[in-house]
RNA sequence: GAUCCCGUAGCUCAGUUGGAUAGAGCAUCUGCCUUCUAAGCAGAGGGUCGCAGGUUCAAAUCCUGCCGGGAUCGCCA
C-alpha cells in the first residue's frame, strides 16, 4: 500500500513497452529513478524523475522520453492529470478517489498500515545501552537506549527480524572494583565503620543494599577469607544485582532487550570463544606477531615497546593493527569483542547495528574490520553513534559527577520529567547531532515538547470519535464501519492534504528504517500532527469542515473516516517510538 | 599528528539518500475561544545553506582543499 512504490512499478513496465515499441533503445538498461512527492503542490502529488535519468543513454531529450511516458500512463483511470514539467519531470495527479481509497485501505489494515511485508533479507542484531554493570544508569545512557530501542521498533514495523542485544561488560576490571566497592559495604553492613571509602572505588549509596543482602546470606563467613576466594563470589552477586537494577531503569524507560550477552561467558564452561575467533582469524591470515608504534600526540610514559599478538585491522580500513593480549597474558577487552562479534555472526546474523557513545568513535574501524574479516562480507555492520547530551539547568551548562553528588540517574530523569516527553526529546534530533537537554526547560515548560503536540493530536482524534457517538446515537465509529462509508464529500484541500500526508507514511518508514534513523518519524508525526491541528481549527471559521455534522450523516462518517485513518497513523508511529498514545489529555 | 561528528533564519533544528521557487519550532509583530479540547490555528518579517573550487540536465545534499566548533586516540572498559 505505498503509491510511491506504485507508481515506480507502473513507470517501469512503461518504459519496458516503449522499448519494445522501439521508442526507446531496445538494449536501454533501466537506471534506478525516483517517484517521490515534490515539494511544491503545483507540481502534482507524485513527481517522477525517469527521463531524466534515462536521457543520456537513451540519447534523447528529456522531455521527448517524459512526453511518450505521459502518454503510456495517462489511462489509468486513477489519473486526474500528467504535466510534462521543467527540465523534464513528469508530474501525476490523482483523482480525488484515490485518496478517499487510501482512506479505506488505512481503516481496513489498521496498525499494519505502513508496515512492510516480512522481508527475506536475514536476521538483524541491534546492540544498544551496553552500559557496565557497575551502578545505575545515568542520563548520559539514556540516548543510546532511547534510539536502539526506537530503531529496533522501527525495523520490526518495516519488516526485519530483529534480535535486540545487551553486552554485558561482565569481564574487565571494572567489576573487581565493583566487587570490591561491594565487600565494602558488606562489612559496613556487618557493623563495621569503614570511614569514606577510598578513591578508585565505587561511593554510591546504591551498592548499601547489595552489601546488606551480602550479609543477610553469608553472615560473616566472607570477612575471615581472603581476597582471591571472596572476590568472585561478591562479583558475581554484585554483577547480578547491577543488572537488576538496569533492566529496572530501562523497564522504566519501555526498553527491552531479548538477549543479554556476558562478556564472560566467552571464557567459561570450558568453551573459548576468544581462543576460537583468534584461529579463525589467524587461518585468513590476519593474526601476527608484532611491534605497534607509540600513539603519537600524547606522552605515555608507561609505553612498553614489546611484541605482542596483533589483528591486521588495516587490512580493513584501520589505522593500527589492534593488540588482542596484554602484557600479563590475558585478553584484551578489544579480543572479547572479536570474539563476540564472531558469536554474532555463528548465530546467523546478517545484519548487525550497534549503538555506540560518541566517547567510541575511536573504535568504530577495528570492530567493522573485524566483521569484515570474519564474515567475508556476507554480513555488514552499521555502527550508529549518539553524539553527547548536554545537560542544562535553567540555561546554564551542567557537570555530572558522581563525587560531588550531582550524578543525574536516568531513573531520577523518568521519575521526574516522565517516559514519554524524554523518550520523544531523546528522538526528535537525528543521532549524529548533540543534544541539549535542559531540566528546566523539559520539566517546567513542558508544553514546549513536541511530544504533547502529537499525543494532542491523537487525544483530539479520540475525543472527536467520542463526541460523534454522543451527538448522533447509534453511530459505528468503527473502522469497518467507517470504511463502508461514502467518502466522495471529501474534496477540501485540507482534508486532501491531511490524506497525502498518510499516504507518505509507508514511504518514510521504509526510508527511515533502511537509513537507521527513526528520528525522521519522529518529524513526521509533528508534521502530520500539525496538518490535523490545522484542520480542526479551520472548522472554528468554516462551520461545514468540522468533522462533525449533526445533521448529515453522509458528511459525518467520511470525516470520521478520515480522521480515524489519521489516528491510526498517529498510534502507530508513537507506538514505534515507545510513546504512548492517549486518548485525553490530562 | 590522525580519525569521526557538526556548521542551514536572531536561537534550536529538519531537509524524504542528487530534484524544480530552501522548511519547522522558539523569539518578534498582527489576528482567531458564545465554537467538535486555544496543550490549538491563520498571517507577517527574517537566508551568501561556513568559504573556495570540482562532478552534471540538476548540489544544502556527492568529491577535493581550507576555516570554525565538538568528540576521540591506550595492553582502559
Amino acid at each position: 500500500m505505498n503509491i510511491f512504490s506504485e507508481v515506480e512499478a507502473r513507470v517501469s513496465t512503461a518504459l519496458e513497452a516503449l522499448k519494445s515499441e522501439g521508442t526507446l533503445p531496445a538494449d536501454l538498461s533501466l537506471p534506478v529513478f525516483d517517484a517521490e512527492p515534490p515539494r511544491d503542490p503545483s507540481h502534482g502529488d507524485i513527481a517522477v524523475n525517469a527521463a531524466l535519468v534515462l536521457a543520456k543513454a537513451a540519447k534523447m531529450k528529456p522531455r521527448d522520453i517524459a512526453e511518450a511516458l505521459k502518454a503510456k500512463l495517462e489511462a489509468h483511470s486513477d489519473i486526474a492529470k500528467i504535466e510534462v514539467a521543467g527540465p523534464g519531470f513528469l508530474n501525476i495527479t490523482f483523482k480525488d478517489e484515490v485518496w478517499h481509497n487510501l482512506v479505506r485501505a488505512i481503516l481496513n489494515f489498521g496498525g499494519r498500515y505502513g508496515a512492510g511485508p516480512v522481508r527475506d533479507a536475514g536476521k538483524l542484531n541491534v546492540e544498544y545501552v551496553s552500559a557496565n554493570p557497575t551502578g545505575p544508569m545515568h542520563v548520559g545512557h539514556c540516548r543510546g537506549a532511547v534510539f536502539g530501542d526506537a530503531l529496533a521498533n522501527l525495523l520490526v514495523f518495516a519488516g526485519y527480524d530483529v534480535t535486540r542485544e545487551y553486552y554485558i561488560n561482565d569481564a574487565g576490571g571494572q567489576v573487581n572494583v565493583l566487587a570490591r566497592s561491594a565487600y565494602l559495604r558488606y562489612r559496613e553492613a556487618l557493623g563495621e565503620d569503614i570511614g569514606a571509602i577510598p578513591e578508585g572505588l565505587y561511593p554510591g549509596d546504591y551498592l548499601k543494599p547489595v552489601g546488606e543482602a551480602l550479609a543477610e546470606q553469608h553472615g560473616h563467613s566472607l570477612v575471615s577469607m581472603p581476597e582471591e576466594q571472596w572476590l568472585p563470589i561478591v562479583r558475581a552477586f554484585a554483577i547480578e544485582r547491577m543488572m537488576a537494577m538496569i533492566k529496572d531503569d530501562l523497564a522504566a524507560l519501555n526498553i527491552r532487550h531479548d538477549v543479554f550477552f556476558s562478556e564472560a561467558s566467552l571464557q567459561s564452561g570450558g568453551a573459548d570463544l576468544i581462543k576460537a575467533a583468534i584461529e579463525e582469524l589467524r587461518q585468513k591470515g590476519l593474526i601476527y606477531e608484532g611491534k605497534l608504534e607509540k600513539p603519537k600526540g600524547h606522552d605515555d610514559d608507561e609505553w612498553e615497546d614489546r611484541v605482542q599478538t596483533l589483528f591486521k585491522s588495516t587490512a580493513f580500513g584501520d589505522d593500527e593493527d589492534r593488540a588482542l593480549q596484554k602484557s600479563d597474558g590475558s585478553y584484551t577487552y578489544f579480543a572479547g569483542d572479536v570474539a563476540y562479534h564472531y558469536d554474532k555472526l555463528r548465530r546467523g546474523f546478517r545484519h548487525l547495528i550497534n549503538v555506540f557513545g560518541a566517547d567510541h568513535v575511536g573504535y568504530i574501524p577495528r570492530i567493522k574490520a573485524v566483521v569484515a574479516a570474519l564474515s567475508d562480507k556476507y554480513a555488514d555492520l552499521d555502527v550508529k553513534v549518539v553524539q553527547l547530551v548536554r545537560l542544562f539547568k535553567a540555561g546554564e551548562p551542567f557537570k555530572m559527577s558522581k563525587r560531588a553528588g550531582t550524578f543525574v540517574t536516568l531513573r531520577d530523569v523518568v521519575d521526574e520529567v516522565g517516559r514519554d516527553p524524554v523518550r520523544y526529546m531523546m528522538l526528535y534530533r537525528k543521532n549524529q547531532e548533540t543534544l541539549d537537554f535542559d531540566f528546566a526547560k523539559v520539566t517546567e515548560q513542558s508544553k514546549d515538547n513536541p511530544v504533547f503536540y502529537v499525543q494532542y493530536a491523537h487525544a483530539r482524534s479520540a475525543s472527536v470519535l467520542r463526541n460523534a457517538i454522543e451527538q448522533i446515537p447509534g453511530l459505528d465509529v468503527s473502522n469497518a464501519a467507517l470504511g463502508e462509508a461514502d467518502l466522495s464529500i471529501l474534496t477540501d484541500p485540507g482534508e486532501i492534504d491531511l490524506v497525502k500526508r498518510l499516504a507518505a507514511f509507508p514511504r518514510l518508514i521504509d526510508g527511515a528504517a533502511s537509513a537507521h534513523e527513526p528520528h525522521r518519524l519522529a518529524f513526521y508525526l509533528y508534521d502530520l500532527a500539525s496538518a490535523l491541528h490545522s484542520q480542526w481549527t479551520r472548522g472554528n471559521d468554516s462551520p461545514h469542515l468540522r468533522f462533525i455534522q449533526s445533521n448529515d450523516g453522509v458528511a459525518t462518517s467520511a470525516r470520521l473516516a478520515l480522521i480515524a485513518a489519521t489516528k491510526t497513523v498517529i498510534k502507530s508511529g508513537l507506538e514505534i517510538l515507545g510513546v504512548e498514545a492517549p486518548d485525553a489529555m490530562r
